[in-house]
DNA sequence: CGATAGTCAACTGAAGTGGTCGACAAAGTA
DNA sequence: TACTTTGTCGACCACTTCAGTTGACTATCG
């Protein structure tokens, strides 16, 4: 149940991209110093976020990463899943396709859930939540319990 | 964002024990062949399901392994921080202890609501739940949405 | 042309995953 | 006591993933 730090660069990123001027193209330097993320590294992620179609590029002078589409239309979902694949897998399945036998079969159902409620944060916060520092409604009264940030 | 095949064999594991006559051990091989684990990976992972004291065994001929406390206590949750160690982690850091910089600033608490969401699934079903095959209403809900079998 | 900046494949060391193996220790039975 | 049954433990293994690095290349602008 971890975050890598390919997903964690990645979203981040993508979050300074959604707090650019919209239009004008952001470095990649610029983007690995503002977020210390190694800069060979973080192009490798963001050529993984340009074939997902997240963001497009400008090369030459000037150039630099931008985003494709509205910043209000890309979750956080969105972003790790392009470049880490299905958000929550049990041994690489998906949730949704497995089955145990025996005493264990609610098991399955229980994976389900966790999806379910993964999602439930995920798809909901969009890159323009977390550039403009304002998250929606559900995923702030999570964070405000202080039960949330026993650890 | 993934469930290892460790961790998903010690809950199925400890289910099977869950569903056990109480008092009664149970043999690694009847759990191995019940679950289809690999007997001698899943003496590695019983092996440090009793070091977390959620299990305890009985040696010698007509031994097995026994569950150390009532199946209601025990969460998910607990059977996997066992093996896996902590539920979420980013990096290998907990949520609640990083902090970002710009415009990914807001980031932070969108990986503590994760881990609340998680939790707010894997703390609240138990090995009994599991086992009985009927899962707590909050989960149940989360699972009866069509929403959460789609891929 | 030449500077700038993205593109891509290949490579690497370290760690994690998913096991296997063999020697050993305890407990009950004959 | 000997023997069988079962768990205990450490070491080991192949393979993959993680987290980068390197170097050659290509597009774009002035």
């Amino acid at each position: 149940m971890r975050i890598t730090a390919k997903a964690d660069y990645a979203v981040r990123a993508a979050a300074v991209l959604a707090a650019a001027e919209p239009g004008v193209p952001v470095k990649g330097e610029a983007i690995a110093t503002a977020q210390r993320i190694p800069l060979n590294f973080l192009e490798n992620i963001l050529r993984e976020l340009r074939r997902a179609g997240i963001i497009r590029t400008q090369r030459g002078a000037d150039g630099g990463y931008l985003l494709a589409v509205a910043a209000n239309t890309v979750s956080v979902a969105d972003v790790i899943r392009a470049v880490e694949g299905p958000l929550a897998a049990i041994q690489g399945v998906r949730p949704d396709q497995l089955h145990y036998d025996g005493a264990a079969a609610a098991l399955a159902d229980v994976w389900v859930a966790m999806r379910a409620s993964l999602r439930s944060v995920l798809e909901n916060v969009t890159l323009a939540d977390i550039a403009r520092g304002e998250l929606p409604k559900s995923v702030k009264r999570l964070v405000n319990d202080a039960e949330a940030w026993q650890p």
